[in-house]
RNA sequence: GCGCCCGUAGCUCAGUAGGAUAGAGCACCGGCCUUCUAAGCCGGGGGUCGCAGGUUCGACUCCUGCCGGGCGCGCCA
C-alpha cells in the first residue's frame, strides 16, 4: 500500500534534483532513489537519504542539500509536510486522516491476476512412511510461498512430486515380503486395521537394519527396484499399494495443517510414458549430453558441468586428461566436471528424470501425462493426479504444466542437482526458462539433544554435537501428526480453562487452529539459511514470538468490535463510514496518542510491501517477523488506549478504525502463513 | 581439494537493496487483572556484531584473507 507513495516520492525527488543541480534523470543516483521508513514516527513517515549521495559530487554539506531539495520540491499531494532533518535526510509526513480513510476503503481490492502460470512444487515426501517435522518445513514454506504469490495476483499451480519408484518405497515393499512374509492382501488388511503410515515408519527402520546385518541383501533391494520400475509383478503391485496409501496419509496430515495441492506428479508415470527417452533425444541432439568413450565413465552418457569459472573453451583439456590417469588428484578433479546422466547399463539417473520433469513443467517436452481425479475437495476443485493409463484418464482435465516460471522447494542439500537441472535447460537453448527455474533452498531440521533423548535415542555417541540429524531410515524423527496431537492437547486444556462456557466441539476446533498457527509459525520464523534445531518444548510454546500470540491479538481486536456493536450498535462499516466526515484532529495532533495510533496504522499498511519483499528474497521469515512486530504494536496500543470506554466520540472512532485496519491486515498475514483466527481463545 | 550456507545478548534468532541511538523472544529480577481476554502489558540488567584488513561521508550489511561449525561434490535417490 505504501509502494505507490514511494514511487511518487522517487519521481518528485528525481525531478527536483535534476532541476536544481542539472543532473540527468537517468543518472544512476536518480534512477533508483531509496525510500525508507524512519525508525521513529516522530521523524516522519517516509525518508530519502539522497543528500548523502549528492554531498560529494556537489561538494556541499548533506544538510544544506536536503534543505535545497525540500525547497525545490514544494508540496506533494498526500503529504502535509516535507522537511530536511539536521543530519541530511529528507523526511515526508503523510496526510494521516486522508491515508487512513483511503486504506480502510481499499481493503479487499485484489490485484489483477496474470495470464501466465507459475508452478510451485513442494512437499515431495517419499511415500513409504509417516511424514516428520523435517518434511513439514518444506511443506510449510512451499504452501506459504504459493499463498504469497497468489496474494500478489500470480496464477499458481501447486504440485507435489511423488517418488513412487525409488529405493525408499522398494525398501518397505521388501520389508513386508521378506521380514513379514505378507502378501499384498495381507498388507491391504493391515492398512485397514492399523495406522499404516506409522506401521511403515517402523518397518522401514527395521529393513534398514536388516540390510546392514548382511550387505548381500542389497541385491534383494536392487531386484525389487528393477521389478517396480518394470511393473506387472507382485512386488510392483505391493509398492504401488504402499505408495498410494501413504500418499493419502500424507495428504490427510497436510490437510490438518491447511496445506493442499493442485496436482500430484508420479515418477512412475514419467517412466511409463517414456518422458526421459524424449528428453534424452533433445539432450543428445544439442550435444548437452554425450557419450564418454574413455576413462572411468566410459560408456556413460554425461553432461559437462560449469563449475562457476566461466571457461567453457577448454573442451580438449577435459577430454584429454579424463582418460587414464596416474596422478589421481588431478584426474579426480577433472572427472567431477562430468555428471553421469545415463549409466553404462543404459538406466537413467535421478537427475535425468528431474530434467525431463522440469522440461515438462515448462511445456518444452512435447509430451504430456494423462490425468485423473485423485481426491475430491469440498468447496474447491478436486486434487488431480497424473496417470499413464489412457483408459483411466479424464476426458477434459485442466491445463497442467506449461508454466512461465517454476519454483522447486527442496532443501539445500539438493542445490548441486538443482543447478544441473537448470543448466540442462540452458544447454538446450532455453535460456529464459533456465533463468525462470528457481530453487527455493532452505536448511534442514535437526533434533535438539533433549528432543532426541525424549524419542528414546541415546545421545552418548554424539560427542560434541549439539543436535542429532533427523533420519527416516533410522526411524528417528518427530512425526507431524504426533506433534500436532500434542499441540492440540495442550491448547485444548488452555482453551477449556480460560473459556469454561465453550462446548467441547468448539474447544477442539479452537485448539486445532491454535496448534496449526503454533507449528506453522515456528516453521517459517527462521530465515531459510538457518538450520532449525527442533526442540519439542520450544515448539510447544504459545507465548512470546509464536503463532498463538498473533491469533490472540486479533481475537482481542475482534472482541472490541463485538463489544462496540453490543454497546453502541456500531459495526465496522459504520465506523469506516463515520470516519469520512469525522475531524482528523485525534490523529494529526502532536500527542503520543496520535503518534501511536498512526504508527500502528502505517505499520499495518506495509503488508503488501512485506509480501513483495518476502517473495523477492524467498524469505518468509520477513513476513513472520513483520506480523509479530505488528501484533506487538497492537498489543501495546490496546493496553494503553481503550476503545469502547473512550468518551471523546471522534477519538473512539479513529481508534476503532485503527483496530479495524489492524485486524484485517494481520488476519491476512496469518492466512498467508496458513493460520486462521478462532472466535475465542 | 573445490562449491554453498552459518557465526549478533546466557540460550534461540531478527536486523528490511550500505543509512538515524544494534533489536526481539526465552531465561532472570521488579511492577500491572473491581475497566475492550494476563496466551497480555510496563520497567531492569545483559553486546570486542567470529578475527584482521579494505571500499565508503557512513559497514552487522559490500570486497579480500583467516578462524570455527554445517552441508554438498557417486554409474545413490
Amino acid at each position: 500500500m505504501i509502494l505507490p507513495t514511494q514511487h511518487l516520492i522517487r519521481q518528485r525527488m528525481a525531478d527536483a534534483v535534476a532541476r536544481l543541480y542539472a543532473i540527468r534523470t537517468d543518472d544512476p543516483v536518480l534512477a533508483s532513489i531509496p525510500v525508507e521508513i524512519p525508525p521513529k514516527r516522530a521523524l516522519g513517515d517516509l525518508a530519502v537519504p539522497l543528500a548523502f549521495e549528492l554531498a560529494r559530487r556537489l561538494r556541499k554539506a548533506p544538510r544544506a542539500i536536503a534543505q535545497e531539495i525540500v525547497a525545490g520540491l514544494g508540496s506533494i499531494e498526500g503529504f502535509t509536510r516535507i522537511e530536511a532533518a539536521p543530519n541530511g535526510y529528507v523526511n515526508f509526513f503523510l496526510d494521516r486522516p486522508a491515508q487512513m480513510r483511503a486504506w480502510l476503503r481499499s481493503r479487499g481490492e485484489a490485484p489483477a491476476p496474470r495470464a501466465e502460470k507459475e508452478i510451485v512444487e513442494h512437499t515431495a515426501i517419499n511415500p513409504n512412511k509417516a511424514a516428520h517435522i523435517g518434511h513439514l518445513r518444506n511443506a510449510a514454506l512451499g504452501d506459504s510461498f504459493a499463498r504469497l504469490l497468489r496474494f500478489l495476483g500470480r496464477q499458481v499451480e501447486i504440485q507435489n512430486y511423488i517418488d513412487d519408484t525409488g529405493v525408499q518405497v522398494a525398501d518397505v515393499a521388501v520389508g513386508f515380503r521378506e521380514l513379514e512374509g505378507k502378501s499384498i492382501d495381507e498388507v491391504r488388511a493391515l492398512a485397514e486395521s492399523t495406522r499404516f503410515d506409522y506401521y511403515c515408519w517402523d518397518l522401514y527402520a527395521r529393513v534398514t537394519e536388516w540390510y546392514e546385518e548382511d550387505k548381500e541383501r542389497l541385491r534383494i533391494r536392487a531386484a525389487a527396484l528393477h521389478d517396480i520400475e518394470h511393473g506387472g509383478n507382485p512386488t510392483a503391485d505391493m509398492a504401488a499399494f504402499i505408495a498410494d496409501r501413504i500418499v493419502r496419509s500424507h495428504l490427510e496430515t497436510m490437510k490438518r495443517l491447511n496445506i493442499g495441492y493442485d496436482l500430484l506428479t508420479w515418477e512412475g508415470d514419467i517412466i511409463r510414458l517414456h518422458f526421459w527417452a524424449h528428453a534424452f533425444e533433445f539432450l543428445k541432439k544439442t550435444g548437452a549430453v554425450y557419450m564418454q568413450t574413455e576413462g572411468r565413465l566410459r560408456g556413460c552418457w554425461v553432461m559437462r558441468i560449469d563449475d562457476g569459472d566461466a571457461g567453457s573453451g577448454g573442451d580438449e583439456a577435459v577430454d584429454v586428461d579424463a582418460g587414464e590417469n596416474e596422478n589421481n588428484d588431478e584426474a579426480d578433479a577433472k572427472e567431477t566436471r562430468e555428471k553421469v546422466i545415463v549409466r553404462s547399463d543404459g538406466t537413467v539417473t535421478y537427475v535425468g528424470k528431474d530434467m525431463a520433469n522440469q522440461l515438462w513443467k515448462f511445456g518444452l517436452l512435447g509430451k504430456d501425462f494423462y490425468y485423473r481425479v485423485f481426491a475430491e475437495r469440498n468447496g474447491r476443485p478436486p486434487l488431480w493426479s497424473t496417470t499413464s493409463n489412457a483408459d483411466a484418464a479424464a476426458s477434459a482435465p485442466p491445463n497442467f504444466g506449461r508454466a512461465s516460471w517454476v519454483c522447486n522447494v527442496i532443501d539445500t542439500r539438493q542445490s548441486y542437482l538443482q543447478k544441473l537441472v537448470k543448466q540442462a535447460l540452458a544447454a538446450l537453448g532455453y535460456q529464459e526458462q533456465a533463468s525462470h527455474s528457481v530453487h527455493y533452498a532452505y536448511e534442514v531440521v535437526v533434533l535438539s539433544l533433549d528432543t532426541a533423548r525424549e524419542l528414546g535415542y541415546s545421545t552418548d555417541s554424539v560427542e560434541n554435537r549439539q543436535f542429532v540429524e533427523v533420519s527416516g531410515r533410522k526411524g528417528l524423527g518427530v512425526k507431524i501428526d504426533d506433534m500436532l496431537d500434542r499441540l492440540i492437547e495442550k491448547a485444548s486444556a488452555e482453551v477449556a480453562k480460560r473459556n469454561p462456557e465453550i462446548p467441547p466441539a468448539q474447544v477442539r476446533d479452537t485448539a486445532h487452529a491454535i496448534a496449526v498457527a503454533a507449528i506453522r509459525y515456528f516453521m517459517v520464523k527462521f530465515s531459510r539459511g538457518k538450520v532449525i534445531v527442533f526442540d519439542i518444548d520450544e515448539a510447544l510454546s504459545f507465548e512470546g514470538e509464536s503463532g498463538p500470540y498473533l491469533q490472540y491479538s486479533v481475537v482481542r481486536a475482534n472482541n472490541i468490535f463485538s463489544k462496540l456493536k453490543e454497546r453502541d450498535g456500531l459495526d465496522e462499516s459504520g465506523v469506516v463510514a463515520a470516519l469520512e466526515s469525522a475531524s482528523g484532529d485525534v490523529v494529526t495532533a502532536n500527542t503520543d496518542e496520535a503518534l501511536e495510533l498512526w504508527g500502528l496504522v502505517l505499520e499495518a499498511a506495509r503488508l503488501d510491501d512485506i509480501v513483495e519483499q518476502s517473495v523477492r528474497t524467498l524469505e518468509l521469515s520477513v513476513l513472520a517477523k513483520y506480523a509479530f512486530g505488528l501484533a506487538q504494536s497492537f498489543n501495546a496500543f490496546y493496553h494503553r488506549y481503550s476503545i469502547i470506554n473512550e468518551e471523546r466520540h471522534d477519538a473512539r472512532l479513529w481508534r476503532a478504525a485503527a483496530v479495524a485496519y489492524y485486524r484485517s491486515q494481520l488476519t491476512k498475514a496469518l492466512e498467508l502463513m496458513g493460520a486462521t483466527v478462532p472466535a475465542k481463545m
